[in-house]
DNA sequence: TTGTAAGCGTTATCAA
DNA sequence: TTGATAACGCTTACAA
């Protein structure tokens, strides 16, 4: 094997130390310009690379953070990754991305893996599955820090980037008022996490601020899948009194609902409007387009990685964890939207 | 900061050395099966942590592979990773998931990041853009193991997973020419890479098997994606004498084609039968659902990462390049089923 | 401005 | 079976 060009191998030949080159390289301001170009020169023509690991192990960083996520083939979580790589690949970070798939084992299994290989963070969105605070706990002991994103648990001294579910909700819930709707179902989700709270309290609030009756009947905790959405809308078509509205706090299911009442007869949005949650892309593509709230993705991780490098520069100094809050997007499709309003 | 325990700690309180602790973890043979179970023992009760760093230094390798793929928001790229993470995690092995967005540079700069973070390994997917061998040149040099999965090149020395794309398409060809289909287009793809050329020619070959006409003008080079679809549904529409199928190297490719057919007021599948190829889940899930050639990714996955695992273990030893080809199969949906055959 | 030397946490080699 | 020591490649006080 073609051995490594070290920084020895650099001084060696120009008859330096291993301590001058590095300083040189690094751009030491100690060093004397004529050294640092002949350094800098020198070590290109011998196709230098430093390496990562030796410079880890001194400076006790990796160089590597770890991003967890219940999924990485939905667009959202895709995308958010995608604005978290865009801010740290210029820094020399390199992304470790980690798959839960809602389960509780993996995300802490996930996380103690990264912790042993020595990330220098931690940006996740926590899975369904309540993880208990102890893990949590050690990764501020160990001062690795960790920035929720999207879906956070309220932990002290912890970070996050979500967008304003509460906000999102309300405004699809009020668009659908406003195209006439009087019965507006809500396909909500596991509401220990908070944005599904939060998405839940926005669509009753608009409820009861537009004077429409609150029925908590409509309201069906469900998971995102597709066949759920199926399951779910036959339930509430089912109903004495059915909803002429459904409000998804998922694309997923809200898509499983479309199939549903679209099976039993009903015409969308005419009879039953349906609103999602993500702005997924098959929202736009079906013949049938889906209204959605968009969760400006690549922003959101974007600012997560921002909040990141703060906390990583901020080493031992006192943090100020911030809480940032992005805006949500309603954006109006065919499945909710009634051409002619007669139906008002 | 709390310090982390390090084997010097364990030894300390044992009255032992490192080297001896060093050799209780990792079981070596030569120590007392008396001090091994007391190390142990210890080890946890201090909670140590192996230092993976310090490890990865010595032993020159980083237990961490390079995972290279367009997109990872597709259900196929994700699903490989997914069957690649199966096999790689029980290793101590962590997996660093790159995209491309299928250009060059970014091609490019991503091998070298990974060279960087001292991969011991890349897994990849080669994008589009005609990459240069001279990268790939460089991997070999540096021995880190090179592995291509589903798009591949053809590089001496270097194993790769792929599927029959020849088979799938001749499968899902036939298939339509079963149904009745006669004049049969294929939506194809940059055919510089072995995927789309070969799907190009299992197409052809039975088109030319069963005794129709093969036809170059019903060949159109798209790349995938939705809109790519529908704009090359369009031409194919205004000719002459217009196809009455469609078979697509790319799922999205075909739905866009889908949404163009209905669109001018066409029959699927009784006007024109569309088959698709990737078994992506909106295939399935579509109102009108879309038949397609399903890639086993998670089998890819899983083989592509034990070659690597047999390559990193076969050290300086000379290599056996393998090319292991997996069977496709085609899922037959509404999208090309026609119920009554009077068509034919 | 440059050199010396210690140290990051392991593992491997040699000696005891 | 265990211990002492060097080495992996780099950074950084401290000394010159």
């Amino acid at each position: 094997m073609k051995k490594k060009t070290t920084i020895y191998d650099i001084a060696e030949k120009l008859n330096l130390t291993a301590a001058t080159v590095s300083r040189a390289l690094n751009n030491n301001p100690k060093i004397s310009e004529k050294t640092r170009e002949l350094v800098q020169a020198t070590a290109i023509e011998m196709n230098y690379e430093q390496n990562t690991l030796a410079r880890a192990l001194k400076s006790g960083k990796s160089f590597n953070v770890g991003v967890i996520v219940p999924r990485m083939d939905s667009n959202f979580f895709a995308s958010v990754i995608r604005g978290i790589e865009e801010e740290l690949y210029p820094k020399g970070y390199h992304v470790i991305v980690c798959q839960t798939h809602d389960q509780e084992e993996l995300e802490t299994g996930n996380i103690m893996s990264l912790l042993n290989a020595q990330v220098d963070g931690i940006l996740m969105s926590i899975s369904n599955s309540k993880t208990k605070n102890k893990i949590f706990n050690s990764l501020s002991q160990k001062r690795v820090p960790l920035i929720f994103f999207d879906r956070k648990k309220d932990i002290s001294g912890v970070s996050s980037v979500t967008i304003d579910d509460y906000n999102g909700s309300y405004l699809a819930t009020k668009h659908l008022i406003e195209q006439g709707c009087k019965r507006i179902a809500h396909l909500s989700n596991d509401r220990s996490l908070e944005i599904f709270k939060n998405r839940y309290l926005g669509y009753k609030q608009a409820i009861i601020d537009h004077g429409l009756e609150f029925d908590e009947d409509l309201v069906i905790e469900t998971f995102s899948k597709v066949a759920e959405g199926r399951k779910v809308a036959k339930q509430l078509l089912n109903l004495a009194s059915p909803p002429d509205a459904i409000f998804s706090s998922s694309d997923f299911t809200a898509l499983g609902a479309i199939q549903e009442i679209k099976e039993q007869g009903f015409k969308i949005p005419e009879d039953i409007s349906v609103v999602g949650f993500s702005n997924e892309p098959f929202t736009r593509f079906m013949e049938l387009s889906i209204t959605s709230v968009d969760q400006s993705p690549i922003e959101m991780g974007r600012k997560a990685a921002k909040v990141f490098l703060e906390e990583v520069d901020a080493k031992d100094s006192k943090k100020n964890p911030q809480q940032i809050v992005l805006q949500p997007e309603l954006i109006v499709r065919k499945s909710s939207l009634k051409t002619n309003l007669e139906a008002i």
